[in-house]
DNA sequence: GCGCCGCATTGACTTAGGTCAAAAAAACAA
DNA sequence: TTGTTTTTTTGACCTAAGTCAATGCGGCGC
């Protein structure tokens, strides 16, 4: 029974995550599997919001387009989180766009049934309501970051939550192209490369490739409080 | 008997709205009437979140600082909107400072009580899940006008915002100093009156003092679309 | 091996918008 | 009124970071 998988994946997700097995149980029983191949776009900015999804392999990226059709990628997701739960409850149409990045699975859960589930169980809901308080909470840092650093400390704050959710504590790898991780920090290829480079330079990282050894711990942390490069 | 008021103001409130009035009682029992005198704090980052607020009378603002103490205006709310809801579920700490612009007042509901009458009452959850959904959707905005629009963009975005909401379609009166203005659009005073002048310039609008006439509103949508001023 | 394609880097150039400083205009209190 | 404070505007200047364009590099199929 592959089940055992899903339901693994149900109880540890940030939206579910602390709930006793009969409510997980009931939550796998109104989902859907569903399967994406690579850059498949799973839902468009304005669609009606029928459902909501949590991602269970691959990678899959919520973004906006400007009007240029230049693409600002707002997150991206991996295991275990969800995704497109906005619409859900305001009733309204999805914020963003959503595509997968590489071949992934979702599991799917429809509207009406997550309602009708939540009317029933208070305590699922109390649950949601704590994840939506911490990405919202998410989005104040973001802001406070666009609007309050320059890149360079954006960058700095970045590599130092790699570090911390990896284990190895002085030296990153990142798991993406270096092309999106400038879109993740609301900049462009060029400008990151240069950065780096002068990051280098003054013997706060080391770079090779996607592994970045991080040299002066101290100097990031200066650097993303103050926001500025020397 | 005061009450009324406050009973009326939260059964119309965005995160009570469509209760019935047994539940808007219990509300009115838990909370508290609290008064602020002109730019009072209200709360801080950081500190822990005992509780949230619905504003009454006069207007807060929502904001963080930066390291070298510029102020960034995230929120402003008006009567009848929520504040400081995010830590009551997340259970952390205020993910931004509050203060009051005008002599204001509040109603506090604690953290403890709220958390009880929801696990009875699932109904005011889901409204609740509705309205946290609805500000993620804002953020999304925020984040989005910010790392993809010029400040011409986003302020006639804003204009175009405060006509929908204010009746007069062609004409709208900013009901806070320039300078909030600047800080709420993530820029500064001086860059702000530049681009007013600017805009004045190309017979976008028509500035006199706060009221500005809005005299190309299809110039103007295409500018807050494109984000970019000719 | 070869050519190809997507990613990454580098250089020259442009510009939006920030800083600093000062003046002008409004708002307000005595 | 008059003086005092706050808001708004203007000018000169500087810098972060974007655009455009060229080149380098690595993997992959054939």
């Amino acid at each position: 029974m592959p089940n055992k998988k899903y339901f693994k994946l149900i109880s540890e997700s940030m939206l579910f995550a602390g709930l006793p097995d009969e409510h997980i149980n009931a939550l796998l029983l109104i989902s859907e599997i569903r399967d994406f191949e690579k850059n498949q776009l799973i839902f468009l900015e304005g669609d009606k919001g029928i459902g909501f999804y949590i991602n269970v392999d691959g990678r899959v990226k919520i973004f906006k387009l400007s009007p240029e059709g230049k693409e600002h990628i707002l997150h991206i997701f991996g295991p275990g989180e969800p995704y497109g739960e906005v619409p859900v409850f305001s009733g309204k149409t999805y914020p963003a766009n959503a595509a997968s990045i590489d071949a992934s699975r979702s599991l799917f859960f429809p509207r009406d049934a997550v309602v009708a589930l939540l009317a029933k169980n208070p305590a699922i809901a109390l649950n949601m309501l704590a994840v939506l308080s911490m990405r919202l909470r998410q989005f104040t840092v973001a802001v406070e970051n666009l609007s309050l650093k320059e890149v360079p400390g954006r960058l700095a704050a970045h590599l130092l939550m790699l570090s911390l959710e990896q284990e190895k504590k002085d030296r990153v790898v990142l798991n993406i192209p270096k092309t999106l991780l400038a879109s993740l920090l609301g900049t462009i290829p060029e400008t990151l490369s240069r950065i780096l480079s002068r990051m280098a330079a003054q013997n706060l990282i080391e770079v090779q490739g996607r592994s970045i050894r991080l040299l002066d711990l101290e100097g990031l942390r200066l650097l993303a409080e103050t926001g500025r490069l020397a």
